[in-house]
DNA sequence: GTCTATACGACGATAGAC
DNA sequence: GTCTATCGTCGTATAGAC
């Protein structure tokens, strides 16, 4: 089963370098140096490649979404968990490059994926909640789910959002300055606190910048 | 020029359907019950009716960021101009359900719509300094960027994200939610007045709804 | 302007030899 | 397991008649 994995690893190179959808298995065929039928002997289709790497993607997810459960009860601990995060969707970037592009020619993804982002948006409603309860933050609980909802706007679009504009960045700045997207969205709700934690943030945004 | 016009019409209409990727000339074609050959005697491909229907929105955009110098002097107007922008957005929506894909594929397009973006980003700073220069929201000036790049975020994703949801609207009630959901990145810059702000919106909101 | 017919290429998929 | 060869489908694009 030595083919089958360096298929899986190769595929997810170029999908994320390439982007899926410009690439046919042929492609990808070519890039392991392996014929298009060997290639069908492993995985019937593009589709079954895409599926493989879908499989891995939601199991790490997922560790990392039931991981938040009591583990997050400061700002900075939000910190590193955003981080955590955006690291794990960096490694399987190609899925959230081109989202609709992707659900419409894999419908059946379109359900699990719904799913997760159902259960990322019950974890950040809850860390939230944790940090309101700890009177970290103090908000308007009428404006909880709208926040929640921005963030995960946010958490699911860095990446598409990031090619709109003019200059776009490498990975881990890109990651960096979305961690610091997020973060901003909290700092009004921190009252006086907030002002420090800003500085802060930006102190240490500045510092991992150079 | 009658038929050209019709391609055009039907284009738009049938892409914000069913999406521009799930389309061929062909399906146009047939559509319109013309023969491809047709078709392709007034646009020479579905390139070139791409590129005409970006022509329109793009003008129309332009008007609109254009229409909002002086124009949005307190919260109510900041609503209403961002329900006018939304609903120009909507009328050619399948630019922005796939927006990586659609970017993918006709690359040249991908330069003007940075630039559009650019603008818009640009008219929201602006919009958002005379609000703080009326006193109507009071924002710590580091905020400011991060503030505007996240309404631009909810502005460019709306659409697609609705589709990653449970239950997704129609169309005027998504119009609706996103116009909330902007206004309340806003409502916590607005001290005191906020809360009343916000009980008004969310009033507004579900009678709307109902 | 509009039609029919057809050429061309890309990709997905499979059969059969090694 | 891996290869070569090949077929079918589909979308784009053009030629030539009306």
């Amino acid at each position: 089963m030595k083919t089958r994995d360096r298929i899986l690893q190769v595929s997810l190179l170029l999908f994320n370098e390439e982007g899926e959808a410009q690439l046919s298995s042929v492609d990808v065929a070519n890039a392991l140096e392996i014929s298009p039928g060997n290639l069908y002997y492993h995985f019937k289709g593009k589709d079954a490649i895409i599926r493989a790497l879908y499989e891995r993607f939601e199991e790490e997810m997922r560790v990392i979404l039931r991981g938040s459960s009591g583990g997050v009860a400061s700002i900075e601990d939000n910190w590193v968990y955003i981080y955590i995060l955006l690291e794990e969707i960096y490694d399987f970037r190609f899925f959230y490059r081109d989202l609709a592009g992707l659900i419409a020619r894999y419908p059946d993804l379109a359900g699990r994926f719904r799913a997760l982002i159902a259960e990322k948006r019950q974890t950040i409603l809850r860390i939230l909640d944790d940090l309101a309860r700890l009177d970290v933050i103090d908000i308007d609980p009428r404006l909880m789910p709208p926040l929640t909802d921005q963030i995960i706007t946010t958490l699911t679009f860095w990446l598409a959002g990031d090619s709109l504009t003019r200059e776009s960045h490498d990975g881990p700045a890109l990651i960096h300055k979305t961690v610091f997207q997020v973060m901003c969205l909290i700092v009004p709700y921190m009252g006086k606190d907030g002002h420090g934690a800003l500085s802060g943030m930006i102190r240490h945004f500045k510092e991992t910048q150079s």
